[in-house]
DNA sequence: ATTATCCATCGTAATATTGCAATGAATTTG
DNA sequence: CAAATTCATTGCAATATTACGATGGATAAT
C-alpha cells in the first residue's frame, strides 16, 4: 500500500495527476514562473533566487524536465533551462478541456 | 527533510501548488469527473465506479472537501457530493493565470 | 428495539516526496 | 596542467501520501 493503483483509471485522468504533480510544489511552480520571466534561468540563478540547495532545486528542474515542460541547453559550464513551448501548450489544453468541465454541464444535484 | 519549506515562497505559489495537488492524484480526478458528468454523487456509488475501498475513497473526498472544491451534503444515511461552483470558478483563475503566461511574453533566452 | 446500511475516522503498513551534504564529471580560467 | 566553477547524482533522513481493515456513530427499515 502507498502505491497509487494507476491501472484502474484512463489514461486521461493519469495524465492530468501527472502534470498536475508538476505544479504540487510551490518550488516547482517558483521555478517556472522565473523561466517564463525569464528572470533567472541558469540552474546556479534558480539557487540564488529560490532558497533552496543546489542539489535541490537541480532535482526539481530534472522532474520538470522529465515531463517534458521545460528544456536544458548545456552553455559551457552553466545549463540554462528554458520552457518547452510546444508541451506547454499541449498540456495547457489537457488541464484547461479538464478545468472547464464545468461550462458543460447544467448541474444541480444536491 | 521531506517537508516543504512553504514560508520562501509566496502565497500565489503556495496556493497553486496546493490547488494543483488536488489533481494531482488518478482517484481525485476520477472523482471529480464523476461530479460534474452526475454518474455519481454518493460516496458508496464512487466506490463502485472507482475501484478502491470505502475508506480511501472517503480519505479522497475529505481532501476535495478540504480544498473548498467539494461539498457534501448528508441524505439519510448517504452523503451526495456536489462541486463546490464558486470555488471551483475562483481555482480555475488562478491555475488560468499560471498556465497562461506563455501567453505573456515573447521569450527566446536559450 | 433490532438489524442493516452508509460513511467517517483510526491505526497501520508501504511507498513517495522533499531536502541536503558529499562526491564527481565537465568545462573554463589562470 | 592546476584550480575554480557549475551542475548532476548518490546516499540518507525526515515527512507526506496512499491504501485498507476495523471500528463506531447515525439513520433507515423491519
Amino acid at each position: 500500500m502507498g502505491v497509487t493503483k494507476s491501472e484502474i483509471f484512463t489514461d486521461q485522468q493519469n495524465q492530468i495527476s501527472t502534470f498536475a504533480k508538476a505544479f504540487a510544489h510551490p518550488a516547482r511552480v517558483a521555478i517556472l514562473e522565473h523561466l517564463f520571466n525569464l528572470s533567472a534561468c541558469v540552474c546556479g540563478d534558480l539557487v540564488n533566487e529560490i532558497g533552496l540547495a543546489q542539489a535541490t532545486i537541480s532535482q526539481h528542474l530534472k522532474e520538470l524536465k522529465n515531463l517534458g515542460l521545460i528544456k536544458g541547453e548545456v552553455e559551457g559550464t552553466k545549463v540554462c533551462y528554458c520552457i518547452h513551448q510546444e508541451n506547454w501548450t499541449a498540456m495547457k489544453e489537457i488541464m484547461n478541456e479538464f478545468l472547464n468541465q464545468d461550462k458543460t454541464v447544467t448541474p444541480e444535484c444536491c
